[in-house]
DNA sequence: CTAGGGTTAG
């Protein structure tokens, strides 16, 4: 006679915190078909998402039996909402496990998850479903089914499905428009869009953000004085389409005209500021902004780490845990906060984040994370704790090869990082110009001059041009191996201007093996490409001194030091040489 | 119930 009474507390707007109190008892008495109600509960109650109702609901859906079917789909429609697609997937995986069947919103739910997530198996599994159950003619699981094969941008079965459907919304519509613009057919998707029977603002906004993704703003611009109505999100396309080709002014002409903005227009401009290296102007905007939440705090975050400015990016992440502003990171801002500790070399708050931090807010693992723990982990000397990171990816791709490949090449495993290199190409993950850099770095630790002009010349394969950091790097090989003349013709072959790094590596490499003549040469150029720098002076200095050019040595040490008193514009250190 | 915007790792 208990069960009656229970069930009263139910649809009464309860707390998350009270459901989960009548959870523990309902689990206490044994009455673990109630289960279902309180997930119903969790998802219409009013308090807005949380990780703590999150959290919870996967603790539930992972350790009890399924509840009905209706409970499970407003689960699923809750996990879709707030991204967590794998888990909405799972569970409709779970109801057919559980031989339960599903209604057209679970399928419909489902097959969204599987548009979002890219799983194309998972949506031609419920595509098969669809024809079994006899959903065929609803308009909402067919739509689901046409956006799963755009999202996959298989446009053909899309428009075959499409063409099948007896009735179709603007949703279904859009969804077509959509999945041409992003396949690149604009000429189609123009096609469709003058055939949508009813416009809304969302075909509108298709075709805005459609070219303004590829920078065609003049197309974007047309169509969006041409729409009838305009919503926040097309002035944010807008915006972001000027960042995309670097015009940052129309970019924020745009946002100033606003009359009204969401964290997301913010964002986006802060994000363009960061692009451009303008630190100065995102923060004035971030200061300007009053409402406050962990979207605007990790752009800004970002910015800095972005920026190579580490130590204000860890000083903004302590701001935003402070009681007075009290935001709660995520995942994203875990991430960007531990590449700031890496480039520090922090690997002391980097692995608190790691071993306590996340455990005591709950922020669970995931590949990004794992990957830029990889990288300060790999940085800071521990390599073992990098390996076992990189062993749990969920699917290793080029960014977790590229911190793993440098990583062994800091710590002395030059061997494993050719071996990782070539795993990587033997699966199909095409290197980029970063994973060289790692790998010539790697190379660059021992004397592998004939692997390294292999590697290097690979790159062409891959439709790589060198940057002048991998000429650099090649230099500094050749350097090491005492084949200066060698590395100097290759400055001489570059196809672009050499820069004070790659003229640097050789007056190095002249520095250790004492060799005047060409160590005059790449400090010329590196004086007349960073005046500011004396470290470039010391170096020829000490080259003189080593081969008894005493006189020569003093008088540049004597300059340098007047240079650091005295700044003469526009005098090279050349000219004092050649006195 | 379906569609549309931004941010994270080398």
């Amino acid at each position: 006679m208990l069960l009656p009474k229970i069930t009263t507390f139910f649809n009464r707007s309860l707390t998350a915190k009270q459901l989960k109190q009548l959870h523990g008892f309902i689990l206490v008495q044994g009455l673990n078909h109630l289960e279902g109600l309180i997930i119903r509960d969790l998802i219409t109650s009013q308090s807005d998402y949380s990780q703590s109702i999150s959290h919870y609901l996967r603790l539930i859906l992972h350790h009890s039996a399924l509840p009905d079917v209706d409970s499970a789909t407003s689960a699923m429609r809750y996990f879709c909402k707030h991204g967590g697609y794998h888990e909405a997937f799972d569970l409709y995986v779970g109801l057919q496990r559980s031989g339960l069947s599903p209604s057209t919103f679970t399928v419909a739910s489902a097959l969204k998850a599987c548009a979002r997530i890219g799983d194309g198996n998972g949506g031609i599994m419920i595509h098969g479903q669809v024809y079994k159950y006899g959903f065929c003619g609803d308009v909402y699981v067919e739509t689901a089914l046409v956006g799963v094969y755009t999202k996959l941008g298989d446009m053909e079965t899309a428009h075959k499905v499409f063409d099948e459907m007896s009735e179709r919304n603007v949703v279904s519509w859009n969804s077509m428009i959509d999945g041409y613009l992003r396949s690149g057919d604009f000429a189609t998707a123009e096609v469709v869009f003058s055939g949508v029977p009813n416009k809304d603002v969302v075909s509108w906004n298709s075709m805005v953000s459609g070219y303004s993704r590829t920078g065609d703003m003049e197309k974007a611009l047309k169509l969006f004085d041409e729409m009838p109505e305009r919503n926040l999100i097309s002035w944010n396309a807008m915006i972001s389409g000027y960042i995309e080709c670097g015009k940052l002014d129309l970019a924020r002409k745009f946002y100033d005209s606003m009359l009204q903005r969401n964290t997301i227009s913010c964002i986006t401009m802060i994000g363009g500021y960061s692009k451009c290296g303008d630190i100065v102007s995102a923060r004035k905007l971030f200061s300007e902004t009053d409402r406050m939440d962990h979207l605007l705090y990790n752009a800004m975050i970002a910015c800095y780490a972005k920026n190579s400015r580490p130590k204000e990016a860890l000083q903004l992440f302590d701001e935003m845990l402070q009681t007075n502003v009290n935001i709660q990171p995520n995942k994203m801002t875990l991430a960007t906060v531990i590449s700031a500790c890496s480039q520090l070399g922090d690997l002391t708050f980097g692995s608190w984040i790691h071993e306590h931090y996340m455990n005591q807010t709950g922020i669970t693992m995931d590949d990004h994370l794992r990957t830029a723990l990889i990288d300060l982990y790999a940085k800071c000397g521990s390599i073992d704790k990098a390996f076992k990171l990189f062993h749990n990816l969920q699917n290793k791709d080029v960014v977790a090869y590229t911190a793993m490949i440098l990583g062994c090449g800091i710590n002395g495993k030059q061997q494993i990082a050719i071996k990782l290199f070539d795993e990587m190409t033997e699966s199909k993950i095409r290197p980029n110009l970063v994973t060289f850099s790692g790998l010539l770095t790697a190379l660059s630790h021992v004397g592998m001059v004939e692997e390294s002009y292999h590697r290097f010349n690979s790159m062409k394969r891959y439709g790589l041009v060198p940057t002048p950091n991998h000429f650099s790097l090649m230099v500094e090989i050749l350097g090491r191996a005492g084949r200066l003349e060698e590395a100097h013709n290759l400055i001489k072959s570059m196809p672009m201007e050499p820069d004070a790094g790659v003229w640097g590596a050789l007056l190095l490499a002249c520095s250790t093996h004492n060799d005047v003549e060409l160590g005059e040469i790449a400090a010329k150029h590196c004086f007349e490409l960073e005046a500011d720098s004396s470290g470039y002076g010391s170096l020829l200095a000490n080259i003189y001194s080593s081969v008894g050019r005493w006189e020569d040595a003093k008088r540049l040490r004597k300059s340098i030091h007047e240079k650091g008193l005295v700044k003469v514009p526009g005098s090279s250190w050349m000219d004092h040489l050649q006195e």
